[in-house]
DNA sequence: ACATTTGCTCTACGATGTAGACTTTACGCG
DNA sequence: CGCGTAAAGTCTACATCGTAGAGCAAATGT
């Protein structure tokens, strides 16, 4: 016990925060919880953020703040590439936040978004904008990619859920709870489902996606000459 | 007040708790409240769902039944193109429900799902191996569609959460608040944003998948006379 | 050395989910 | 009809949660 108290900052209290959720899920999160961690009063957390609902947009900005973006880098579909693989390594290194990721901007404008959410935003806009695109067309292929992005990581989110220790796939997955009468092509799959690749599936994936948005690009280059 | 409580049921507690997190969101929806809306003490409702997040399962449940599928439909690609516009604005029927629908998932592995949140993926998968797909490639497809929708649908929903009585687009998405040096290209697209067609861009969406989609199909017939 | 700001703690309150024992209502069968 | 059993609904109670408000302690500026 050599930790004296050290003195509280809002990232120390953040990523505590974070710790306690990548341990315990997003339950664990609670007010008390986080200040028995950090050995203090409960009421202490509140000078670094003004409520629980804002605490868990500072731990999702910390955590999309782990998202590197080079805006500058001449080759937009290598940078729009590799962030894809980053964020789904920063998924599957959060998954208990992800919830969060996905969920807190249904119920927040834009603008009142933690600044450090916002900024990829503007930062793949800058990519896509300086790679010539017209800044209209950048928003909507921001759109696709993110959407695009999101989607993907639902999706093989929810085949960790269970623990790896089972590995058959039917009882990994819980599907002989489903009835064999309705649910045949399900059960069928169960092998398929359990050696999921989600790198792979990405990965094709965005090849597909930026192939489509280059032939758009270059059709708008050769109509404006 | 005519009503002399009309013996409670399953459908019953399940459409009056959707009805109130329609009206006034996810975390009106207590035991509580849900009790009082139904002239009930709040314990009662333990009769048909085992605790809360039943009673969340249960909802989420409910609004997937509004989704019509037809897996005998021999144009697969009509179909899958209606069942997107049909979830869509399902999507807008129920915003506050959708967070509910992309979230529990991630907690709740496949088999252990309400059977009619596990349905949908069923009949997909009966109507695109019934078009033909080799059924690892329909879980392939089925994986591609959905998440482009899921992410589609997140996207969209993003922009609808603010009152739509402002009508200018930087105070409207609150984008006046973002510090102007930061955030150029963001708030130069301010207009952009603000007049967002989702219907149009979730079908030109569909359209480039489903034209990908059938050319692999096309390629995998080809390969096996 | 003192005043003032800042960090932190204590106490208290209302709201929540739900266990367990209870009462009331509905229903089948003689 | 009546009566016993099961189902539906209620009551009370408790642990836990977020957080308001008043106060105490430590750091900081002068």
């Amino acid at each position: 016990m050599a930790s004296q108290k050290p003195r509280l900052s809002r990232e120390l209290v953040l990523s505590a925060a974070l710790e306690l959720v990548d341990d315990e899920g997003l339950d664990a999160l609670t007010m008390r919880r986080l200040g028995q961690v950090l050995e203090r009063d409960p009421m202490s957390l509140y000078r670094y953020a003004e409520n629980r609902a804002a605490l868990l947009d500072g731990v999702s900005e910390m955590v999309l703040n782990e998202l590197a973006i080079f805006p500058a880098d001449p080759d937009w579909k290598a940078q729009l590439r590799r962030i894809a693989h980053d964020l789904r390594l920063l998924a599957l290194r959060h998954p208990n936040v992800i919830p969060l990721l996905v969920t807190r901007p249904l119920s927040t404008p834009l603008g009142m978004r933690p600044l450090g959410t916002v900024r990829p935003l503007e930062q793949i806009l800058a990519l896509l904008i300086d790679a010539g695109f017209a800044p209209t067309d950048a928003l909507h292929v921001y759109r696709a990619y993110y959407g695009f992005l999101y989607g993907h990581i639902l999706n093989e989110l929810q085949e960790f859920i269970v623990d790896p220790e089972e590995n058959e796939a039917l009882l990994r997955l819980g599907l002989h709870r489903l009835p064999a009468k309705d649910f045949p092509r399900l059960r069928a799959l169960a092998p398929v489902l359990a050696d999921y690749d989600g790198e792979a599936e990405l990965d094709q994936g965005i090849t597909i996606l930026l192939s489509g948005l280059e032939a758009h690009l270059n059709r708008a280059v050769a109509a404006t000459p």
